[in-house]
RNA sequence: GCGCCCGUAGCUCAGCUGGAUAGAGCGUCAGACUCCGGAUCUGAAGGCCGCGCGUUCGAAUCGCGCCGGGCGCACCA
């Protein structure tokens, strides 16, 4: 933050400076950041692009420019170097002590709120590490954006209408016995026994503990039975078509245990399963997964403030007002020929996006009078932007009740579940007379979806939809946060395959590409939780080997556990969002080099010199009072490099949300790490017997410790070990 | 076919709103403190920045055209 403002400052002199000097429109002053310390801490390339207009050579603009200028305080010198740079060199000093007074937060105006919808796991099966590519990245965002000041609503969304819940539904209920005892890992047993087996599994708390033989590995178990079914036998098809109109029909809320009865007298008695039942079992499956999927996810520190439900955007009816409104706006037309007769299409042929396309139609409602997922989420993404509103004006909204209390020890600690305090998970009801007293939700001013870039086509339709209906600002605030698969190299494979010895049947081709498509629908992939505790494992026997024998009573899961999710997060932020992620179990479980461990090592690390400090000499963190004595201090290059470094954070933030690059955030604390790991041999503290520099070096490593903690912790979501 | 993304060291990736010597990590090789933790650090080797043309004082970065790879263009989500 500091840096940013004395960037701001010192492109407000040289803009001042060149309005004075020369009479025409010079364009914008961007200040960048030098190749070398020797270059200055700032430096304004601008007078080479002047050259030509001015009729001057760049030198002598850079000249008038800089004895022009009003230069802000903190600028200590300026340079003129090779053909016209203008360097700022900044007062180290003066820089150094304000980063050790914590700043007033600028309060600024109330912000709207902004709605982030991420995670989004298909309730029909456990979650893997693709997921966890969308829900960390999701939680990051939301950290940078609450960082920033803005009020954000966290949503996961949940299908529990979709295809895939019917799925599963339809293997238990149809499958041959013996497959759907397999994976409930049990002797073949009747369809009833089966049943109750299978609603047994069903997590019995709120949120369980995360666990690897949970009711959400099960249905990852059965899932691709049932879709290898479809295809050695088609006519099981009929079968999902049979739930799904189930679901749509709804349960009325029936008991699920009555359901049960009910779904396995009908098997024994081999009459038809009752509608009602079935639409309950799904949901009971759905819900499961669902409360699966959110104990993976508070493993990493990531909760959620609502979770909408597909079925109450159903229930109330949220479609048919959409459907109104795209009606009457004339955005969508009844097709009575051609491929696509029977179905109501939205036209995009109108829009430049969609103009090349072969068929610049999209289906919102099917033949059979259905609607499509885009269809429904043309509705949610109205809801959301609070545009979802009755000819009168009045909102449409769900009703919501409380799902769960949630708490975090520390910005990056787990998430608990837990109590009647804390902070409040609401979900959707589909009784809008449901509120919970003080809470709104949705209505946001600016929304993000979070989700893989293989949705863009139907995100834009969503967005069109909403510009057509008369929202073009709304539109363009309607964000899809894109980001690329997480793929598996052909080793992770071959290692999945040989460890559980199920072999998926990939050809030589596909083993030959560099990487492998996960498939929940044929069970490839990496599960989160198998892969979290892979990497507490790993973490756990590191922390072992380096914890001395007789320090028994230290929490080493503890530690090994903020080490695996700093391995996670760290591996899934680094890269920038748009390029594959080909997952690799070593390149995965390594803890050195560019790693989340390491930086959590210089954080431990920095800490440490700390704890030291006071129990050998009684001296601590340079607090403002002593800070004052620093402003004269002469700053060798080295040290003042991870000064300068650490008053960055609030412009690569900026830069991190504008752009949606959290790699941006994850590299800049890596380059931090990597300037204190060099630092930390060259200048000792705790030996150092010379005062002044004794303080200089506690004062620059107050910084930097407090500066890598909140990146690590409050931006990343790293949680920063007492030790390690 | 149309659209989007990717192509940089042996491998995995940064750098891309044009700027001053193209950077990390892994791997290879050679090293490091009786001293705040070796999950660290120092050094070496390793690059027609996919190819070509163009714009510019200046291009890994911008434009056009190729080549190679991926994804999307469903009455799936």
């Amino acid at each position: 933050m500091p840096l940013q403002e004395i960037r701001h400052a010192a492109a407000r002199a040289i803009s001042d400076a060149l309005a004075s000097a020369f009479d025409t429109d010079t364009g914008p002053v961007i200040l960048e950041v030098p190749p070398g310390r020797h270059l200055g801490d700032l430096a304004w390339p601008g007078a080479l692009p002047l050259a030509k207009v001015l009729r001057q050579s760049p030198r002598r603009i850079a000249e008038t420019v800089v004895s022009a200028a009003a230069w802000p305080p903190e600028v200590a010198r300026v340079e003129i170097a090779g053909p016209g740079f203008v360097n700022l060199f900044l007062d180290r000093g003066r820089l150094l002590a304000k980063l050790l007074v914590p700043g007033p937060e600028e309060a600024g105006a109330p912000r709207d709120k902004i709605v982030v919808e991420h995670t989004n796991i298909n309730p029909n099966k456990a979650a893997h590490i693709g997921h966890l590519r969308n829900a960390v990245l999701g939680d990051i965002l939301v950290r940078c954006l609450r960082h920033l000041g803005h009020p954000v609503e966290v949503q996961d969304y949940i299908d529990d209408t979709g295809v895939q819940v019917a799925d599963v539904v339809a293997g238990v209920l149809y499958l041959p016995e013996r497959d759907v005892a397999s994976a409930l890992g049990q002797e073949p047993a009747s369809r009833e026994e089966l049943l109750d087996a299978f609603v047994s599994r069903l997590p019995q708390s709120t949120v369980p503990e995360p666990s690897t033989t949970d009711f959400d590995d099960l249905c990852w178990d059965l899932y691709p039975q049932v879709t290898a079914r479809y295809e050695s036998e088609p006519e099981f098809l009929g079968h999902r078509t049979e739930v799904l109109r189930a679901v749509e029909a709804g349960h009325g809320g029936l008991d699920l245990e009555e359901s049960v009865f009910t779904l396995g007298r009908a098997a024994s008695s081999g009459e038809t399963y009752p509608q009602r039942a079935v639409a309950r079992l799904a949901a009971a499956v759905a819900e499961g997964n669902m409360r699966c999927h959110l104990a993976t996810m508070a493993r990493l520190g990531i909760g959620y403030d609502l979770l909408p439900h597909e079925s109450d955007i159903l229930a109330l009816g949220f479609w048919r007002r959409a459907f109104e409104l795209l009606k009457e706006a004339g955005a969508i037309r009844k097709e009575t020929a051609g491929k696509n007769a029977g179905c109501w299409v939205m036209s995009l042929a109108s829009s430049p996006e969609f103009a090349d396309m072969d068929d610049p139609d999209k289906i919102l409602v099917r033949s059979n009078g259905t609607v499509t997922y885009t269809g429904k989420d043309i509705a949610y993404q109205l809801w959301k932007l609070g545009l979802l509103r009755d000819p009168s004006g009045t909102r449409h909204d769900f009703g919501y009740d409380i799902f769960a209390h949630w708490r975090q020890a520390t910005p990056a600690a787990p998430v608990e579940y837990c109590g009647r305090s804390g902070r409040l998970l609401a979900r959707t009801r589909p009784d809008p007379s449901r509120q919970i007293f003080g809470r709104e939700y949705g209505n946001g001013r600016q929304v993000y979806n979070v989700i893989d870039v293989r949705q863009s086509y139907p995100q834009k339709v969503v967005r069109e939809a909403v510009r057509v209906l008369g929202h073009p600002r709304a539109a363009d605030r309607s964000i899809h946060f894109s980001y690329e698969m997480v793929a598996l190299t052909p080793a992770a494979v071959r290692l999945i395959e040989a460890r559980t010895g199920v072999s998926f049947g990939l050809d030589e081709e596909a083993m030959s590409k560099s990487y492998v498509e996960m498939s929940g629908r044929r069970g490839i992939g990496v599960k989160a939780d198998e892969f979290l505790d892979v990497l507490s494992a790993q973490a756990e026997d590191a922390v072992r080997s380096r914890t001395a024998p007789d320090a028994a009573s230290v929490n080493v899961r503890a530690r090994a556990r903020a080490i695996a999710v700093g391995a996670l997060r760290y591996l899934m932020a680094r890269q920038s969002r748009n390029r594959v992620l080909a997952f690799d179990f070593d390149e995965a479980l390594a803890f050195e080099g560019d790693t989340g461990p390491y930086l959590q090592y210089s954080a431990v690390r920095a800490a440490k010199i700390f704890t030291k400090l006071a129990a050998r000499r009684g001296e601590g963190m340079v607090e403002s009072e002593e800070a004052a004595s620093l402003q004269e201090a002469e700053i060798p290059d080295d040290l003042w490099g991870l000064v300068l470094e650490c008053a960055r954070r609030r412009e690569i933030i900026g830069q991190a949300v504008d752009t949606l690059e959290f790699s941006l955030l994850a590299q800049h604390a890596h380059n931090l790490a990597q300037l204190f790991h060099k630092l930390y041999h060259v200048h000792p503290v705790l030996p150092e017997e010379d005062e002044a520099l004794r303080r200089l070096r506690r004062a620059v490593f107050t910084v930097f410790v407090r500066e890598m903690r909140s990146l690590l912790e409050e931006l990343l979501g790293i949680p920063v070990p007492e030790e390690m």
